[in-house]
RNA sequence: GGCCCCAUCGUCUAGAGGCCUAGGACACUAGCUUUUCACGCUAGUAACACGGGUUCAAAUCCCGUUGGGGUCACCA
């Protein structure tokens, strides 16, 4: 049997982070067993602005490489993919099961409900009056029709009966059918209700392996009864754990962002966010990390997330961190996946980052760099030759130091004509003995010097230390202050041969200036 | 509260009765390297929730306790 798996997000305008994970596990596993992953959009409750609320999901799976074989965009032969416009499967399987008698019409009023169910949640069993809308007579139902009553669509579950599942990451659960309340599945305007729709869709789309967040767990008696009843083969279910904020046993969630601003697990994250989200024009308050679209904004690499959210609650072996997405497909398994929730880990994550971002090229980090400096409007929108030739050097001589390609923006003062000093390394380097005479004496050296390439620098800096019996330290460290304003960087040669020779000799009548004066 | 799930270093995890003196990674600490920062290298701190069984032998199996979480909607 050809694997089916599926993910069925809300179109809420965000893509989560958990739910990213448990698509990228529903993803792997169709795509390790050669089988085929459904997109399908679960809308029933939603009214207006579908398109703008889904896209930012869609953008989610296209960034990072994650396609759909079947959904919206690509349609397929099971669709349509988006549950409002089903309403007829699910018209058509709740008639059956009414005229079969596995479902009725229940007439009582939602307070009715309500009271029931308080009085029988001490007990745990279903409420006594829960079926007296079965006790009514054919005559009774309609004429309660007939005055328009209100109902809704209630499964009868046989009561008799255990309800049991082999989950592929749980084993053995099972329930006891008696302790359960007959499921309301159509609300009384005709919708279907999460758990039906949901087992009539994915039996329809022939979904082999349902995959999905533990919370679902105690849904799936319901759904298993369903299936039964509705005459449609159980699918296989896998109950992941799911994802939980740093530093914390809950569920990472997007209503709880204002407690992750001051949590220190997050704090790397947030701290990126602060600096880098206002330079690129975008908005604090709107992007955090519990979106994915976060990390697509903030210049994570797919490779770097993927690698993190493959790892939160699945190993390979004992040792393996790094995986690529080909090694996950070719790899991966709901045996191993972990039963205990995990916490995402932002500091790992960055780990993953800072390794894929170094198996890259340093003219593919270039090319991740530009549109942030772009964006903080450093860089033109066509760079011309030299442009790029200068942010080739600049990326190139950053090396490591990039792990996020937004990490351009901190060596910003590259391509900037005016340079801010810190001013604590300016005193302590450039303001600081006879420094400002050593810079005096050695910037017509620099003047001098025919070539401006990091060993002629080198060589003059070295040799002019050593005529005046001092470290090259002192100029090195002073030097670095004096061009770039920054005590942290790039080697200072690679620091003056990007910044050039003229404004190197510009920089250091300034410095002498500064220091000089106060 | 009923039902269900879960429980190894701070964190992510390895571990399917003897390879466990519990392994790896991130973080942390120290040292080395070093012209700053970062990288890299070396070393170190650090865990089987508790109590009973079963067994020659238990982190691993069973039971209980405790703790954590989920779920009990005309949300998904």
């Amino acid at each position: 049997m050809k694997v089916r798996t599926r993910f069925a997000p809300s179109p809420t305008g965000y893509m989560h982070i958990g739910g990213m994970r448990t698509a990228l596990f529903n993803w792997l596993y169709a795509k390790k067993h050669g089988g085929q992953f459904i997109l399908r959009i679960d809308d029933t409750d939603q009214q207006r602005n579908i398109d703008d609320a889904l896209a930012p999901i869609l953008q989610a799976f296209r960034w990072l490489n994650l396609d759909w074989d079947e959904g919206p965009e690509v349609g397929g032969d099971y669709g349509p993919y988006f549950q409002s416009q089903r309403g007829d499967l699910y018209t058509a399987a709740a008639d059956r099961l009414l005229a079969e008698g596995k479902a009725y019409r229940c007439f009582d009023t939602p307070e009715e409900v309500q009271a029931d169910k308080e009085a029988a949640r001490e007990t745990g069993k279903p409420p006594e009056g829960m079926r007296r809308s079965l006790a009514l007579s054919e005559a009774e139902i309609q004429q309660k029709l007939d005055n328009s009553n209100p109902w809704v669509l209630r499964f009868k579950v046989p009561q008799d009966r255990k309800v049991e599942i082999e989950d592929e990451i749980r084993g053995h659960v099972e329930w006891d059918a008696a302790l359960m309340f007959d499921p309301n599945i159509m609300r009384s305007n005709g919708s279907p209700l999460y758990n039906f729709a949901t087992v009539v869709d994915d039996a329809q789309l022939d979904i082999t392996h349902v995959i999905r967040a533990e919370e679902h767990l105690t849904n799936t008696a319901v759904q298993v009864l369903l299936y039964e009843a509705l005459g449609e083969p159980v699918p296989a279910f896998a109950h992941i754990p799911f994802v939980m904020a740093p530093g914390t046993k809950k569920k990472i969630s997007k209503r709880e962002i204002d407690k992750y601003r001051k949590s220190p697990q997050f704090k790397i994250l947030f701290d990126l966010s602060n600096s880098v989200l206002p330079q690129i024009g975008l908005d604090e308050e709107t992007l955090n990390p519990v979106m994915v679209e976060f990390y697509e904004q903030t210049g994570f690499l797919p490779a770097g997330l993927l690698n993190s959210l493959g790892r939160t609650g699945w190993s390979f072996d004992e040792t393996t961190e790094f995986m690529s997405l080909e090694f996950l497909i070719e790899n991966f398994s709901l045996g191993r996946v972990v039963k205990a929730a995990a916490a995402f880990d932002p500091e790992k994550l960055m780990s993953y980052q800072a390794h894929w971002m170094n198996e890259l090229s340093a003219s593919e980090r270039a090319e991740r760099c530009t549109p942030f400096l772009q964006k903080a409007g450093l860089l033109s929108a066509e760079p011309s030759d030299a442009d790029r030739a200068k942010l080739a050097l600049v990326v190139e001589s950053l090396g490591d130091r990039i792990k996020v390609a937004s990490d351009i923006l901190t060596y910003g003062y590259f391509f900037k004509n005016e340079i801010e000093y810190d001013e604590k390394a300016f005193n302590k380097r450039v303001a600081k003995g006879n420094v400002p005479e050593l810079l005096i004496e050695f910037r017509p050296v620099l003047a001098e010097l025919a070539d401006w390439t990091l060993e002629s620098i080198e060589t003059a800096l070295q040799q002019f230390s050593e005529s005046k019996e001092i470290g090259t330290g002192l100029l090195i460290n002073a030097l670095r202050i004096v061009s770039t304003g920054s005590p942290a960087g790039p080697g200072v040669y690679d620091c003056l041969v990007i910044v050039g020779k003229e404004t190197v000799l510009t920089r250091i009548e300034t410095a002498i200036g500064k220091a000089t004066a106060g």
